[in-house]
DNA sequence: TATTGTTATACTCTATAACTATA
DNA sequence: TATAGTTATAGAGTATAACAATA
């Protein structure tokens, strides 16, 4: 049994077949798996800045941005500035974004539906937390020691 | 309670932090993230065709083709016709590819042993089992009801 | 007829680096 | 000096559809 080169497969599969079955059924409303997710997490925290935002979602400020402006051009997503730092923008999604999100949530029951359905109650809560884990142990700053030795090992 | 939002998004975060800290140890070795589960997924099944790899590696025919003429030009892959079916190519690791295989795997090392290292010995085995059913039911055919449904709901 | 692979094409996400404007 | 966001830029992965060759 190698599970060395399982989990990570196993993550792998689980994650691409979740991303896919979701952009499939957010097709028809024009939003990809990844906007859902921007979406969702701003209806989590209101007026969060594009770098707070990046974090929640595991992505990126270039990347969000690049996001945004497709959100914003879509009317889903409004940006205003920061009422205490002027650097700063704060991004909340527009009435029409909330009716949006809200049909995505709906399009997409039937997935979730389907990943529970095939978990015991108790195993879903573990799957959270050994998936949390996994993920903090994997920041950057847990494997930053991996950078530095992966330099000085020689290359090619 | 919302495990209901929390599981899509630890199974999300946890992909994600491991392709992000995976892409990071190999950038110097000339390799994505991608590429390394290709190579990976050859050293287990040499001579496969690109379509039996595509499922492998839970991709699809035409992004592993894109992915093999990258390898392809960088010498760690090699392409054959079939043996007994005209239409189809086996793909194969070369020596190069092996090599730069072993590399690699060493390279991440530390990656999966951060990855082991929070989990107890039973955690990992549990975590990749629950993966894998989550996968499973996540499958094409498994939601295809969902294609169907999501197509004569009202969009918009 | 169905299937393997190729080609053309397009789009999203990703990410780095240089820049500005503020803090 | 450090931080928030923008811009420019580049590349990778993803995926669909039309096509040729073969089964």
């Amino acid at each position: 049994m190698s599970t060395e080169r399982d989990l990570p497969m196993a993550l792998r599969a689980a994650y691409l077949s979740l991303h896919r079955v979701s952009d499939a059924s957010f097709a028809s409303y024009g939003v990809t798996a990844d906007q859902f997710v921007l979406l969702a997490t701003l209806s989590q925290g209101q007026a969060l800045t594009q770098r707070e935002l990046a974090s929640r979602m595991s992505s990126d400020p270039s990347t969000v941005r690049a996001m945004l402006v497709l959100l914003d051009h879509g009317g889903l997503v409004k940006r205003q500035s920061h009422p205490s730092d002027a650097r700063a923008k704060t991004v909340a999604l527009t009435a029409a974004g909330k009716r949006k999100l809200q049909q995505l949530w709906n399009a997409s029951q039937q997935i979730r539906d389907k990943m529970f359905g095939c978990l015991e109650p108790s195993d879903a809560g573990t799957l959270v937390e050994l998936l949390r884990r996994v993920a903090n142990a994997l920041t950057e700053e847990n494997v930053a020691s991996l950078v530095a030795l992966t330099n000085s090992t020689s290359v090619n």
